[in-house]
DNA sequence: ATCATTTCGTTATGATATATAACAATAATG
DNA sequence: CATTATTGTTATATATCATAACGAAATGAT
């Protein structure tokens, strides 16, 4: 030995074993990474997660009421109003009508609507592929697989 | 057939063909669930999944700075400081000086913070085995090599 | 040694996400 | 009819997360 070991800048090697050892931690982690890519992929159509997946919604499930939007996305109907405002406020969707509720309101996206949520959902599906690349079928079908007994395991 | 089949209640069916079509709308789904429960899990020995976190990587790497934290978190540091805030005001942890530096903090569990992550650790063993069960080992790593897969698909 | 740059922890601020309570209008029920 | 439930909404509180700026201190360049 001729020099004595001088530490380099030291890289900080910080050790997470026991959060590796957490199947959620790396579930965490992985969304994360989807989460931002998936804002960016969107952020050119001026939406973000939660207003695309009203607007994609909307447009698969023409008139249905806030209620029910607000339950299939699994969030407060108080929280879904500021959502569905700014995309009526994009002339997006629309509130229509329902005929025999004069509470609800049967959301209907508009045609430029419509056209958004098809670009947008075809940037979608460009984002995806290059997250899951090289997931091969038999693969992606396990892991739906588990991901769907996770949340079945739901109040058990 | 003797009755003329009445549509009961209204299940109302809504279509999530597409968004099903996305991984990462299951594996949003399913975080949920996982982070609805471990929020519970926590909740007894007054811990967030921040906080939690936190505490695991102080405890398994005494010494180490808030920028190390913070990164190793993937967090700002700004936003680290509430964290630390937290778990000192609770005497779990202290903020120590860095013997050759003196901007840094050398953050430490205390006896008391070692013991309640302990516990708290269990707990979270308990929850993933709630969470997870059925899972046999050979799936999680498949599913583990996705999720790291993902991870590392970042930026490319 | 001086000066510029970088790093560390911090504060402030804003955007977003989420949960709860309350309310008026309306519908459904007894 | 009277009561109860539902719908959309407002207000409020909390948590998460990003960005900008700052003083103190360390580092690097000249």
């Amino acid at each position: 030995m001729t020099h004595p070991e001088r530490t380099p800048p030291a890289p900080v090697e910080i050790n997470d074993d026991t959060l590796r050892g957490f199947v959620g931690y790396h579930i965490k982690r992985a969304f994360n990474v989807i989460q931002d890519d998936l804002t960016a992929t969107l952020k050119p159509f001026g939406l973000r997660m939660l207003t695309h997946t009203a607007l994609i919604l909307i447009v698969d499930n023409p008139g249905l009421s806030q209620s029910q939007l607000a339950a299939a996305m699994d969030i407060e109907r108080s929280n879904l109003v500021v959502i569905i405002d700014e995309l009526e406020g994009r002339e997006l969707i629309i509130r229509d009508r329902v005929p025999n509720d004069r509470r609800a309101y049967a959301l209907k996206a508009t045609l430029t609507g419509r056209r958004l949520c098809e670009k947008a959902v075809a940037a979608c599906t460009d984002h995806e592929a290059r997250i899951f690349a090289g997931l091969d079928t038999s693969t992606r079908d396990t892991l739906l697989k588990v991901l769907s007994s996770v949340r079945n395991s739901q109040n058990s």
